[in-house]
Order: structure tokens, then sequence, then C-alpha cells
DNA sequence: ATATAAAATGACCGTTAGTCATAAAGTGAC
DNA sequence: GTCACTTTATGACTAACGGTCATTTTATAT
């Protein structure tokens, strides 16, 4: 019926639209001071009819915590386009995280609020909190993905467990990337900056350490050099 | 003025039996469901009262972070009063984190929370939170004297600035640890058995990766097999 | 034109963070 | 012991917000 098609369409949009409306409010005043009569006023609707099509406002920045995890999942899938090596691929998934919590830090706060919820019980009642599951699996399955193709062209040491060594090399990265962003915000910015430390450096870095790990004989020249040439133009 | 002593000791304790009060409340109900009210009645006082000593909601759940803060800093000072060289002491070090955030996963969620708030400049205004920073900073120390021992004893590659190493090694670190959380907690959980990883043995294998980029050649071995002796799962 | 279903509304309710006028307790002087 | 004064504690009160639901509006089918 070309009824319930539309209705399914208009519905979606209008998911989208409030959304766009929750975004706006929550991303400039925060989770705890943005009011749900506001982001209805931003979306032009009136309060009730968020609720029909969200749950709750919890719900609403979850179902923006998705949106977030479905462009950097867009971004991921890029990087596998080209023609690169698996080492090479570790290299610019990381690289993909990090631009892309620099460009979106609220998104990054989003992930950060979806994550820090205990109650997992009540999230798995949401239909839009499995998909962030979902996404974080598909994530995580690309790390696996770069790792598996390293140990077939040789330039990912293949006595690891790829699975194993995606999980520790993605919850790394993430650190390092969760620095750099505190760091963006304003914590620990005092005593980055009396430590001196670098904080633009900091993954590449992270990358000619573990690059030393997880790098075949062949790879780690390549890789540090690589390091090393990047360096100078990689911020920016 | 020994009454202006005395007083001073009370307000100290009187806050310390409201942040005990805070904790059981909001431990057990998060901080979005646990009321002053509540607080208010466990601590056994008005929820007036709550006001004289914290300034709100938020300052109060800070200040069980900064408590938790004092109690990780005190776990890391106790690793350096033993004999150890610089290798041991970094991987003791992120033990020493991983089992108290196993232990102590409620205040590792205060952490967590105390590091998601964006609005620095309203944290800058509350004393406690000062005191927080400075916990962290700190902790951060503890990694780099400990590199600085390692450099120093031959164990850790001295061609790495510490500071810069220090920083590395703890955002990474933190990675491993909230993924270590999160599982506990429920987060990933369905995902990481799916995909059969061990979380168990994440950080070792963690530190094996990064034992390779920082040890020196003798300190390797030694690393190593250490890594082996205290754990029995080992790469396919 | 009418009946029915779906979607939208906003007044309303319960709850809670935070305030403040008032009360109680503590202190020091005499 | 009493009085004047300061510090600390109280809980009724307020404003604001999340969430609900009876009612209204709009769309669809007959």
């Amino acid at each position: 019926m070309g009824i319930e098609e539309r209705k399914k369409r208009e519905r979606q949009h209008r998911k989208n639209v409030i959304i766009d409306a929750a975004e706006k409010v929550i991303f400039a005043k925060g989770i705890e001071q943005a009011t749900m009569k506001e982001i209805a006023e931003e979306a032009e609707l009136s309060k009730g009819t968020l609720y029909l099509y969200f749950k709750n406002k919890n719900e609403l920045y979850i179902a923006i915590a998705k949106r977030g995890s479905d462009y950097l999942n867009d971004q991921f899938s890029k990087v596998f386009a080209g023609d690169h090596t698996g080492i090479e691929l570790i290299r610019m998934i990381g690289e993909t995280y990090l631009s892309f919590v620099r460009e979106n830090p609220d998104y990054f706060h989003a992930f950060q609020y979806y994550e820090s919820i205990n109650d997992v019980k009540e999230l798995q009642k949401s239909e839009i909190a499995e998909t962030c599951e979902t996404n974080r699996r598909e994530a995580l399955n690309y790390m696996v993905r770069a790792l598996q193709i390293g140990m077939q062209d040789g330039t990912i040491d293949d006595n690891y467990d790829p699975k194993q060594l995606a999980i520790i090399l993605w919850s790394s990265t993430r650190g390092i990337t969760t620095m750099s962003h505190m760091k963006e915000v304003g914590h620990y910015f005092k005593m980055l900056d009396e430590m001196e430390i670098k904080v633009e450096s900091l993954y590449e870095d992270f990358l000619r350490l573990i690059g030393v790990g997880i790098a075949t004989e062949e790879a780690r020249k390549e890789w540090v050099t690589d390091g090393q040439k990047n360096e100078t133009s990689v911020d920016g």
C-alpha cells in the first residue's frame, strides 16, 4: 500500500527533524540544561508530540549518539575503499576516529553519555540502543578486517589473534582519542600545558609505539618513516 | 584557637558523613534517580543542610569522584614503596588501576561523569574540582616517575620523552580499563562474547604489545616471560 | 458526507533541585 | 546563670521540568 509506505517515510522524516532540533538544543546547552519544551519549539512541534516518536529525553539523546555512530562508521567504510596494506589501514582507522572526534566533539560526548549508562537492562529495551550496539560491533569489525588484511599481505605479525588484537587496538586508540578530546574541551588543559605535552602528536607517537609491536620486520621501517613523514603534514 | 580548629574538624567530618550518604544512595540508584532528600535522610540531616556543605547535587557527586581519586592515588603510591625496576612499575601501575576499577566500578563511574562535564568553566569555580584536577596530575606523575626510574635503571628505552610517553601510556591504559569496566557493567557484552574475546587477559596482552616498544632489549625478555608467567593465555 | 483511525496538542500532574525565613544550638562576656 | 550575638540547621515553599492523557485536529476510507 502506497499510503503506508508514505506514512513510514513521513514518520522517519519527522524523527529526523526532531533529532535535528534535539542536536541544536542539546549540543548548545548540554543534556541537563536542555528541555523538552525547547526542543519541541525548535522542531516546531508540541512537547507531547516528541513523546510519540521517542520514549523520553534519554532515548532522544541516544538517537543522537546513534546518528553520530552512523557517520563515524561511514567514515570508516571509506578507508577501505582505497588500496592499502593492512598496517596502513590500522593507522587510517585511528586517524579517522581522531579527526571525527575533533570535528564532532558533541557526537563524541553523546557516545560517552551512552557508554556511561550503567543500567544496561533499560538500554536493551530500546531499539535505538540496539542499533548503537550494532554500530559499535561494526566499527570493531573494521579493525578486525584491517588486521586480517595485514596478516594476509604480510604487514602485520600473524602470531596475534586478530580479534583479540583488534579490541586492544580499539580500546587503546579510544583512550588516546578521549584524551585528545578532553584537552580540546578544556580538561587536563593546564596540566598538559605545564608538562609541555604535545597532544597533536599523541596519536602519531602512540602509533609508533604499538607499531613496533604489531608490524612485521619488513613493514616496521616503512611504518616508522611513514609516521615521521606524515607528522609534519598530519595536523590541519 | 581550639574552638576554630574543632569547628573545622567537625565541618570536615560532617562533609564526610554527607559524602558517605551520597555514595550509598547514588551508587545504588545512579545520579539521576538519587534525590537530595534521600541523601539527606541517609545522612540524618535535613535537605537544606546539604546545601550548606555542597553547592549542589553535582558538586556532591564530584566530591565522590574526588574521594575515589584519593583512594586510587593512595594505591599508586604504594606501588613505589617496594623495590622495583621502572618497567615493573609501569606494569604495576596499570594493574593497580585495573583492579581499582574492578573493585570500585562506582568510583570509576564517578570519574567518567566528572570527565564528561564539558562546562569546564563551571568546574573551575569549585574547589573540589580543583582537587580532582590535582589528583589527576599526581596520578600522571606516578607514570612519569616510573618511566624516569626505568630510564635510569636501563629497563626502558630512554629515547622517549618520559612525559610524552607517560601520557600515551596513561591514555591507552585508561582505554583498556574503560573497556574492561564496560564489559563488567554489561556494555559490549554480547559482542565480546560472540567474538570470543578474553577481556581478562586484555591488559596482559596490551602490556606485551607496548612492552616491545618501550622496553630495552635486555628488559624485553624479562617483560615477556613475566607476562606469560602471570597469564595462562598466549596468542593462538 | 460520514465514520473511523491516526496524529498532534497543551493543560495538567507529580516530583525534585534549590532557596530562604525561621528556629535551634553554640559561644563569649559579664 | 543570663543575655546578646553568631553559627548552624530546618523544612515549607517555589519554580521548573519530565512525562501523561483527555481532547482536538487531521487524514483516510466508505
